[in-house]
DNA sequence: TGATGTAATATTTTTTTATAAATAATTTTA
DNA sequence: TAAAATTATTTATAAAAAAATATTACATCA
């Protein structure tokens, strides 16, 4: 019942992606969790945004849409201070990232059975 | 379990996209079989594409795509011909989107199972 | 008080992607 | 043999997305 009588290819495989979205606006997917595990790592959004390759444009950007669509803060920032600012995350934030990685781990397992399943 | 107590809008979910894919190349995804049903519909890429909103080259690159990737041809072009040409697609093609629909099913449920546990 | 390094924001530039338009090739039908 | 409508392909244009650049605000520290 599988598809292998028609692929070329044998290392073809059923592959997805998976987020978490409110109101047709996505909330958290795989960039942002890494996102924010980055900005623990360094303690900063620009910091976190090189690391990543990614814009600190689109960085902001993404911190933004966490905050304002959450019910409590989940990235605090600081302008000026220190080292002339920062940022960390809190604990509700941890807790978001511990299930993504939870939810991440079933899709796989889903992915990965089907996969099984189309080579048969 | 769930992360209710952290997000404003009641209505979050969990969602996804899915395809199959070979050699890190797409091969079947919800566009690419949307436009083979428009194809039996129509009996035309051209017409199909225009059902979609969708520009020729862009369809005829997904046709290609199919065919060069599969063992047995996906569908089959005439140039020329009763009404200047057309495209008809195989059996195997209707095997491959019958397959697809029962996986979406599948994974569509996976989805809503998620997003129950999200809630609670 | 000036230097520092980051956040926050706006503007400009570049890159990528998609669409549109144009053209050639094709085979049946009138 | 000319007309028709489509496939196949190239080229040009437009739209969208991303990146780069520039500017301002800020609070600590030397």
């Amino acid at each position: 019942m599988g598809l292998k009588y028609l692929l070329k290819e044998k290392s073809f495989k059923v592959a997805g992606s998976l987020w978490i979205e409110s109101e047709e606006q996505r909330f958290l997917g795989p960039g942002r969790v890494e996102l924010l595990e980055r900005i623990v790592e360094t303690g900063s959004i620009n910091q976190a945004a090189k690391h990543m390759g990614m814009s600190y444009k689109k960085a902001w950007g993404m911190v933004n849409s966490l905050n304002t669509q959450a019910k409590v803060p989940l990235v605090i920032t600081q302008i000026g201070g220190e080292k002339g600012g920062g940022t960390i995350i809190t604990e509700e934030a941890k807790e978001l990232i511990a299930y993504y990685h939870l939810l991440r781990e079933r899709f796989k397992q889903f992915l990965e059975e089907e996969s099984q399943f189309l080579a048969e």
